[in-house]
DNA sequence: AAATATCTTGTAAACCTTTTCATTAGTATT
DNA sequence: AATACTAATGAAAAGGTTTACAAGATATTT
C-alpha cells in the first residue's frame, strides 16, 4: 500500500503538504491541493490510521465486554451502538466474556494493550478492584464506584408495570425476579430497582403490603427455574397480577398458569420485561416493559464522547416504554 | 501510561532488553529478566500494540461486514468466531452494513485505513469490482471471483431434507425458497444449492419431476410473504412433503397449513433450514436442517490464518446436520 | 518603495515499538 | 595463549503519520 511519502513524491510536494490536504487543515494552494488529490486517487492512497493513532494517542475504538452477544436484546443494542458510533467516527469491538472472570481480565488486558479509547463493561463479577484506572470505562446497568453508568429507568419500569396491572383491576400482586447475588458478593445493579419501583408504586396506589408478594430466585443467564415457579404459583392461587423480571420468566409463568387451567389474561394478568420481541412466535404476544436499544446506544455514545473530551461525566438513565401485548 | 523507555530507565537497562524480555526472544540474563519483569509489574506496563502494529504491519484484526447482526444465526456465528479467533490472538470487529451498498463501501474504506488483516464479507450487493485487492477477503455463502469462501454444505442439506421426507413416506414434494436475484443482477450464492440438492436427491430416489414443485419468491431479510405462501399452498393440496429455505418460512407454512385444517406432521411434513432455534417458543419444534456456527467459525479462522501466512487458500465447505423436531 | 501581514511550503522531531548490528564479556577449543 | 564460539547488552534505524518551526513568496498597508 502506498504511503504519504509515495504521494508526496509523485505530486512533487512535501509530506506535510499531503497531510494538510488529507486533513483539510492549514494553508494549501488550490492548485497544489488538486494535484495532490489526483495522485491520491491514482495511487488509491488510504492514510494509515495505525500511524495516526500512534501519534494522536487515540484510536476512536470502543470495546464492549459483555457476557454474551446472543441474547436478542444485546444483539439489538450492539447493532444500534455500532450505527450510532460510526456517525461519530468511532469503531466498535465486541468481546464476549462468557461471564468468566479470567476471560474478562484477559480481554481487558488485551484491550489495554490495544489502547482502546473507551470500554463499555457489562459484568456480574466483582472485578472493580482489578481494573487500574488508565482506561475510561462506562458500565451498563451496574453501579461501580467511580465509574459512570448507563441504565434504563428500571425503577420507572417497575412503577409502570404496577400502574398497568392496577388499572386493569388486579388486587393481589406478585413480583418474580432474581436476587442479584453472585457467589456471596452482593452486586448492586440497576435491575433490582424494577422490584422497588413496582412495590413502591403499588403502595402509593393504596395496596397493602400483604397483597404484594416478592419472590426472588437465583437465575443464571436467563435460565428460568421452572420447578420453582410452578411451586410458588401453586402456593398462591389468589394472585391476579404478576410482574416478572424478564420475558423469558413471563413465558414460563404463563405456560405454567395455563397448564393449571387458569386463563391469561382473564384470570391472571402478566407483564414481562424486555419488550416481548423474543417471544413473538409464542401463542400470545406478551405485554412487556421495554428498553430502547437505540436510546441506550445514544446514551453510551454521549457518555463516551464526554469522557474522551475530559469533561466531567454523569450517569444516564434512559426512559423505558410499554409494549402492548395480549397478556393483560 | 508507561512506555518501554520508562521501564528501561527504571530497570537500568536498554529498551532492546525490555523488548526481548516482553517477547521472550533473544538472550537475556536471568537476573536482568527478573529485574525487568519486576518493574513491568510495578509500573503496570502494557506494551503498546499500536506501535507494534505499525512496525509489524499486522494488527491481528478481522472485520466481519454483514447486513445485520441481529438474526440469531449471525449472532451465534459472531459469538463463536470471536471465541475461536481469540485463541489465535485475533480480534474481531463487527460491522453492520444494513445491506446498503454505500455503507458497505464506507465501511470497507474505513477498514482499509485501519489496515485490518482480513475481511469477512457477507453481502448481496454487486461490489466485486469496487474492491481493490490490497485487503485479504473471505466471503460467506457467496461466490466471488478470486475470493475464497466459506459455506455450509447447502447441497448436502437439501439432499438430507429430501431423504428425510422420502423415508417418512412422502410422495408429492414442494420446495419453497428465494430467487437470489438482487436488482437485475444474478447473485451466485451457495444457498441456491439447497434446492439443487433437494431435487437431485429426490430424482435419485425415483421421484418423478412432476411430483416435485419448485417455488421461488423474492425475499428480503427474512421477511416471508404470507400471501404468496397461502396462495401456493391452497393451489397444491396434494403436497405432503415441504422443504423450505428457512425456519421463518417453515413457520409461516405450518401456520398457514394448520389454518386450512390440515395437520402437521400427520398430513403434511415440513422441514425448515437453520436449526429451529429461533422458533423454540412456537407450539411445535420445527424439524430443520442446521448449520453449525462453531464449525463455520473454525473454517473462517483456518482460512484467515492461511491467507495471512500467504499460503494458497482453498474454499471450505462445512458439514450440516439434522435437528430433530416435531414437524415430520 | 519599504514595511508588514498573510499565504504556502518543506524539514525535522515525535509517537512507541522491534530488530539489526556492533560491542563486550565470558567460556570452550585448540 | 590464541582462537572461536556463545551470551548479554545497547545504540540506532525503521514503520507512517502530524505538527511546530523556519523560510520563502505574495499581498496589503503605509
Amino acid at each position: 500500500m502506498p504511503t504519504i511519502k509515495d504521494v508526496a513524491k509523485k505530486a512533487g510536494v512535501g509530506i506535510a503538504t499531503v497531510s494538510r490536504v488529507m486533513n483539510n487543515k492549514g494553508y494549501v494552494k488550490l492548485e497544489t491541493r488538486e494535484r495532490v488529490l489526483e495522485v491520491v486517487k491514482e495511487l488509491e492512497y488510504h492514510p494509515n490510521e495505525i500511524a495516526r493513532q500512534l501519534l494522536k494517542k487515540k484510536n476512536q475504538l470502543v470495546a464492549f465486554v459483555l457476557p454474551n452477544n446472543k441474547h436478542l436484546f444485546f444483539s439489538e443494542l450492539l447493532f444500534e451502538l455500532e450505527q450510532v458510533l460510526f456517525e461519530d467516527d468511532y469503531k466498535l469491538m465486541v468481546c464476549n466474556s462468557g461471564q468468566e472472570i479470567e476471560r474478562e481480565l484477559a480481554l481487558i488486558d488485551m484491550l489495554k494493550k490495544n489502547r482502546v479509547d473507551s470500554l463499555v463493561l457489562l459484568t456480574n463479577n466483582d472485578i472493580e478492584h482489578l481494573i487500574s484506572p488508565d482506561l475510561s470505562i462506562v458500565s451498563f446497568d451496574r453501579i461501580f464506584k467511580d465509574i459512570p453508568f448507563v441504565s434504563s429507568d428500571n425503577y420507572g419500569g417497575g412503577a409502570l408495570a404496577a400502574e398497568l396491572l392496577f388499572n386493569k383491576g388486579c388486587s393481589k400482586f406478585m413480583f418474580i425476579g432474581d436476587d442479584s447475588q453472585v457467589e456471596d458478593v452482593f452486586i448492586k445493579t440497576e435491575v433490582t430497582k424494577r422490584k422497588d419501583g413496582f412495590i413502591d408504586k403499588l403502595e402509593t396506589l393504596g395496596i397493602k403490603r400483604e397483597n404484594i408478594l416478592d419472590y426472588r430466585f437465583k437465575f443464571d443467564d436467563y435460565n428460568v427455574p421452572k420447578d420453582y415457579i410452578e411451586d410458588i404459583l401453586h402456593k398462591h392461587r389468589d394472585v391476579d397480577g404478576i410482574f416478572t423480571i424478564s420475558d423469558a420468566c413471563a413465558f414460563t409463568v404463563i405456560q405454567t398458569i395455563e397448564k393449571m387451567g387458569v386463563k391469561v389474561p382473564e384470570d391472571v394478568k402478566v407483564i414481562g420485561f424486555d419488550g416481548g420481541r423474543s417471544f413473538l412466535n409464542f401463542g400470545k404476544k406478551i405485554t412487556s416493559i421495554a428498553q430502547s436499544p437505540k436510546e441506550i446506544a445514544k446514551a453510551f455514545r454521549d457518555i463516551i464522547i464526554e469522557m474522551n473530551s475530559k469533561e466531567k461525566t454523569s450517569n444516564r438513565i434512559v426512559p423505558i416504554y410499554y409494549s402492548k401485548g395480549e397478556t393483560i
